[in-house]
DNA sequence: CAAAAACTTGACCTTTTGGTATGTTTTTTC
DNA sequence: GAAAAAACATACCAAAAGGTCAAGTTTTTG
């Protein structure tokens, strides 16, 4: 038997509370608008107790980034060569559509992190992504070859599916806003998603 | 004759370098982030020279934004009626490709405000926007009950026509890096817009 | 060319905020 | 059940930043 069972509770919990309040500060005032106050009301603690399971702002904002990372990496979906161009499109929109309209605020983070130019990033987007794009680009480069879809750019598609999910999360305020509503519905999802899937496959020649 | 001919020279120069060097630093810091100092710096100019122009913070990124907005408007393109819908989607996709590239910042102004829940906007996305895309779906419609192209959602196409033109604007910095390259170029807009344009127009059934 | 208007600027004030210091309470461990 | 570790909380500090003031300089105007 390992010791280490599960003996931390509470601070976990504590943690947990506070990344949460974090995230919705940062999105709505940015890093620098995102007071250690504002954060310890949202969590409900003494804004010294939040400073004491996290050194300074600065590494709050950092275990926000790195959760949001691993959240992206999870729900990105994955492109099999043995899926064929067809179902791998299928899975891929899918699985960002899902992503965005379940965790907006993951992608806002994101979208907000880039767009100020990453200067809390670095070696992510610099080294992982550029593989994965590459490794990606590949695959579906090997399907063209084989004369199994359009001669498309891969990368500009991967950008064109990326922009078109996202959006659903990053521009929600405005989506909803055109659309009157105040929420998104669970028709919304698998609208979007039918829309999207067949609008890409039919933009790769597949339809 | 009218008085009023052009004895704005001094004030003029001087807010015009005040928001563009504004412009700069709310992309680069976030409202809160950015500093009247920072700004006037940047300005090449003292802080309380600033505070002359513009009385306060909030002014400035009044402007900043409402300079972005007339430019997000004229920029936009148009989609009409009697261009059908190739072309209409032809020019309206090179009109936001070159938007995108020529004026990001523009383009990051706006996104971040809509992102961080559009605190500074109001009118503009309620009802402007709204009633922009409204009229242009119904236009789309038309097409689609004259049978002159798929019958696909008009706003699930409008939103995607946004969303992957300005992405190149917006994520400029994640595609520059998956690229490679530190600037875009002449090749990379030309490349982009054939692309965008080809892709959608298949998705539209109209190729 | 003098008076007024527009512009420039350094000094200053006040509030906000990130972070610390220190002491108290609760929980865990042995 | 007592000592040690973890968690909680109040008060406080120093730096940063928004904004004002008042005095100076330049430009415009009649």
């Amino acid at each position: 038997m390992i010791k280490k069972t599960k003996p931390k509770k509470i601070r976990e919990v504590s943690v947990d509370k506070i990344l949460s309040a974090a995230q919705d500060e940062f999105i709505l005032q940015g890093y620098k608008g995102a007071t250690v106050q504002a954060i310890a009301d949202s969590a409900g603690m003494p804004k010294a107790n939040v400073l004491y399971y996290f050194k300074n702002k600065e590494n709050i904002y950092h275990a926000v980034l790195e959760q949001t990372l691993n959240m992206w990496d999870e729900g990105i979906g994955d492109i099999l060569l043995e899926d064929g161009p067809k179902l791998a499109i299928e899975k891929f929109v899918k699985a960002k559509v899902i992503m965005s309209f379940t965790n907006p605020k993951a992608s806002k983070i994101y979208a907000m992190e880039i767009i100020q130019g990453a200067q809390h990033l670095q070696e992510f987007t610099r080294s992982y992504l550029h593989q994965w794009v590459q490794s990606k680009a590949e695959i579906f480069q090997c399907w063209i070859d084989k004369g199994q879809m359009q001669p498309i750019d891969p990368v500009s598609l991967i950008f064109l599916i990326w922009s078109s999910t996202q959006h659903y999360a990053d521009f929600d305020n405005q989506i909803l806003t055109i659309k009157n509503q105040t929420d998104y519905t669970e028709n919304d999802i698998t609208q979007v998603t039918d829309f999207l899937t067949n609008f890409i496959l039919r933009g790769c020649g597949l339809k």
